[in-house]
DNA sequence: CTTTGTGCAAATTCTTTGCACCAAA
DNA sequence: TTTGGTGCAAAGAATTTGCACAAAG
């Protein structure tokens, strides 16, 4: 859990001036780690906040993702998810219950990929897709 | 490069008949390694074809993704693409030219992930994005 | 004949944009 | 007072669905 001033510093020091609502949904995808849609948010926090708009959560996460401080997710190909975690790891998705997992990676992952010279990599992505424990023990 | 023939085979032995639309939509994401979207299919075969509709294209890549046939890759956030190789590799995507290229892996990189236990792993996708080697050049 | 596939047009869903109003520096 | 943010309504884009006709077993 990040204090809210200290959320407030690293939008600031982006260059992203700290509305309440960009505030309120930074500190949303900060602490929640259930990758959200935007839906999800916006249903989050529009009671919380006296005013907010769908419009406004969709800017709000294109402007973060772009500034690098969220990461969008595409690991479901019918809608897209946030990471307020931009850390190195991958995703698991539960075919049965549709939970996204964060798993860890070993910082050295790449180089179990053949053939990288020359390529300029900017983003990783690893998506696992399966049935999860909780799950499995059900069935 | 696979025979006709072949390739109707492996659609019957799928459960799926091998109509001539859904036999030309095949060959074509077999033997293209171009990673299309449904539209590019549709653009590539519509004119060979005598007749087709982007419907069918839809209908039919679908079809090929629920048999396992064919792999739908999500590496772009706002387009589907179509994979005819199933076997285990990676992707990387080029933010310059938008070109998706294929990249070997080692076949036990799940190694790198840590935590897996308990999990059922039915697929898996690493995505990679950044500058490919010939864009790099040009800069 | 009878089941299945095709393709047009319309619908759906997610996301973005235009623009007027509002808020903060 | 001037720049930038919010949010409504409308537009846009990718994909799916309803349905009539066509084709293949």
């Amino acid at each position: 859990m990040i204090a809210r001033s200290e959320l407030k510093k690293e939008l600031i020091n982006a260059g992203i001036r700290p509305s309440v609502q960009r505030l309120a949904i930074y500190e949303y995808v900060k602490s929640h780690h259930t990758h959200p849609t935007a839906d999800v948010v916006y249903d989050a926090l529009r009671d919380v906040l006296g005013s907010l708009s769908l419009t406004t959560v969709y800017n709000t996460l294109k402007l973060f993702v772009d500034a690098g401080l969220v990461q969008l997710l595409t690991i479901d190909d019918t809608f897209r998810c946030f990471d307020g975690d931009t850390t190195s790891h991958a995703h698991f998705r539960c075919d049965s219950c549709g939970r996204i997992v964060d798993l860890k990676i070993k910082s050295d992952f790449l180089a179990m990929v053949d053939g990288l010279g020359g390529f300029e990599i900017k983003e990783a992505q690893l998506y696992l897709k399966g049935i999860c424990p909780i799950c499995k023990r059900k069935n």
